[in-house]
DNA sequence: CGAGATCGGCACGCTACGTGCCGATCGAGT
DNA sequence: ACTCGATCGGCACGTAGCGTGCCGATCTCG
């Protein structure tokens, strides 16, 4: 009677791996809502310690998820146009923000992070920061080269963009279509573009 | 042995202002961890069914308690120099969504809110979109007075203008102050003003 | 002063939290 | 190959909030 145990009981880095993969998929399933340790625990056929013995609770096993869908496609890329990049990557970053697994998961994020300041604290710089950290990188770029001017002060300008896209996709119910792209590129563009 | 009852058992509109108003100092006090209408309930001294005869769920209760406190000081001054009212009214409303109690309550709702799109559709509708069109207007304002250029897409601007102050407020922990307001407001004014 | 709405209080079943304990199972080290 | 300790799944507990139902007391309006 002894079937095969076609997955034997995996451990160690295997189940954490795995968690991360049932917690993604369950939040493209059933969003926030519904997404709890217990929720995931049943779904993976886990009991619970398995989950608390790596996470301290549901937001620091988000954070981990969040990292593991959104650490590709970060970059801009650069083809000397300034505008053209800043466009692509905000059409296809607004797009992964409102979309699963990316979306659902950043949205949990949030909300546990309006309750608990710590949290909000470690959201902000290991995620919003790094954003911002990359749209400066590729502003700042564009500056040396003389597509923007000098005066322009970036760390401002790359907060505005972000924030922007943050926005529209978490409070707003509009989407991050071309127009909005477009109408926040012509206002960073007529601010600091050196073209027109 | 009938001592006075100093305050005769409210009902009707006298019990409901006076929720709104529990609602406010408990999350002032407490903050959005521990605002539950269980909490609400103990707190006035009235039984749940008081409250769920008036709000069909928290998120309801916290919508109309921040209508309570946001109506006023939301309108723009308008002095002739669209900069100097755009930033009092950016520092004002800053320092408004990071205290109690608009603060907190802000919060709550945005937390409720990304599980529920019914729910982030009213805030919008109800907020988000009142504060954009009240910057709007003094902004549109000062286009036909010359001080913004005619091409400029305003609708887009002001958008941008509060987008910002609500990324920096809620998703960020970095906070309202002027440097944020002048930066902003910089790039704004860059963009489409018609003096410099 | 009576009728009817509204009230506070209590209880229910449900779900999730975070912790504790159990015996089974795995796999690294000898 | 076998042992032993770490890790596992399963179950249970107490706490808390949800939303609903029922009770008898209390208030308001006609």
């Amino acid at each position: 009677m002894t079937d095969t145990p076609a997955t034997p009981r995996r451990r160690g880095a295997a189940r954490t791996e795995e968690l991360l993969q049932v917690t993604l998929d369950l939040a493209a399933e059933v969003g926030y809502a519904g997404l709890s340790i217990e929720a995931v625990g049943r779904r993976a056929g886990v009991g619970k310690h398995t989950i608390y013995r790596r996470w301290p609770s549901m937001s620091a096993l988000l954070l981990d998820a969040l990292s593991r869908v959104w650490t590709s496609d970060l970059d801009y890329r650069d083809t000397g146009d300034v505008r053209a990049d800043l466009r692509e990557q905000f059409l296809r970053s607004g797009l992964a923000l409102s979309s699963p697994p990316i979306g659902p998961v950043y949205r949990a994020v949030i909300a546990e992070a309006q309750a608990d300041s710590m949290l909000r604290a470690t959201l902000h710089e290991r995620f919003l920061v790094t954003v911002e950290q990359s749209t400066l990188d590729r502003i700042t770029r564009a500056q040396r080269t003389g597509e923007l001017t000098a005066e322009a002060n970036l760390e401002f300008a790359a907060e505005v963009l972000c924030g922007t896209l943050y926005y529209r996709s978490l409070l707003s119910t509009r989407p991050i279509d071309e127009d909005a792209v477009d109408g926040l590129l012509d206002m960073f563009m007529a601010a600091y573009g050196t073209s027109n």
